[in-house]
DNA sequence: CGCAAATGGTTTGTATGCTTAATAACTGTA
DNA sequence: TACAGTTATTAAGCATACAAACCATTTGCG
């Protein structure tokens, strides 16, 4: 094992932001599985519970960061579960407005305890301004990303 | 877009990290694209030009950090591509020890020289004090994460 | 007005992951 | 040796994401 756990402390950067976002999801997944939602479809519900309406679903693409097709079979799902419902919008026929049903609201408000417990629990120990730090390192990446996003790999060229 | 923009910058903890973890990944997929490396078929092929030979699935399963069942199925992905192949493991006759081809070496070279190239252009302008300080952060939040792995949500009860 | 381009949404096909269950081989103990 | 439990791999089925292609509507420009 201590081959594999010198390799674990010489991950990248890149690597132990990918590991670390998939447990802390995975923390909120589990303590969410008990109501019935699996795997990503409590984001919906969250952010509808959020985003000030009325809420279109490209609004839903943006807020989620994931494809429209992806947020339109999400909300199939939900719909079909009766947690929220599409109406046209009369400001543009093309696009559906999208709401929480009673239950979806309900659900919402356990959502959104279940993702700050996890985030309290998880943030324990941890002061001001070390997460300060954090978040002026992650905006500088962010920032590094925008940059030039797409260099060829070969640059040796 | 001044709404959504002020909920960007309130994000959860969590989410900046999936957030970025996962943009951080798209970097090296957009680079790798060019070698016909779909998405996450990278990593084991990195990772096979890191691990100490001989490497069996399961070595690979506990370094690529997911189930043995994705590996198995990668495993196929690439062998179809001559980039590794698996032979049998004469210690344990359960086991089969994978390798890269000839082409999978140098594709391998490519793909550490990309991970490479990406980390240190969204590294750039980050001090190593304050790398270091987030990597305290993290493992404060890996050693939360064990603590009590499966809360229940609700404990107002 | 009228047509091209952009935008919102859905459908389809593919990729990647997990869980569960099956199969084969190893390990340890009586 | 025999049998139970563990471990390595594979198989099958589901969930979730993306990209490409499509339709309907809106927008913008001549």
């Amino acid at each position: 094992m201590s081959d594999l756990e010198r390799n674990e402390k010489e991950l990248s950067f890149g690597r132990r932001l990918a590991r670390l976002g998939a447990a802390w999801r995975r923390q909120v997944d589990r303590d969410l599985h008990e109501y019935g939602l699996t795997e990503a479809t409590w984001r919906p519900v969250l952010y509808l519970g959020l985003l000030p309406p009325p809420v279109r679903q490209t609004d839903l693409v943006r807020a989620l960061e994931i494809e429209a097709p992806s947020v339109a079979r999400l909300l199939d799902v939900l719909e079909r579960r009766d947690l929220v419902f599409r109406s046209p919008d009369s400001e543009d026929k093309r696009s559906k407005l999208v709401s929480l049903t009673e239950k979806g609201e309900r659900t919402a408000r356990q959502v959104r305890h279940a993702v700050e417990a996890v985030s309290s629990r998880l943030l324990q120990g941890i002061s001001t301004p070390e997460l300060q730090a954090c978040y002026s390192v992650f905006e500088r990446i962010e920032a590094n990303l925008c940059q030039r996003a797409s260099t060829p790999a070969g640059e040796q060229a």
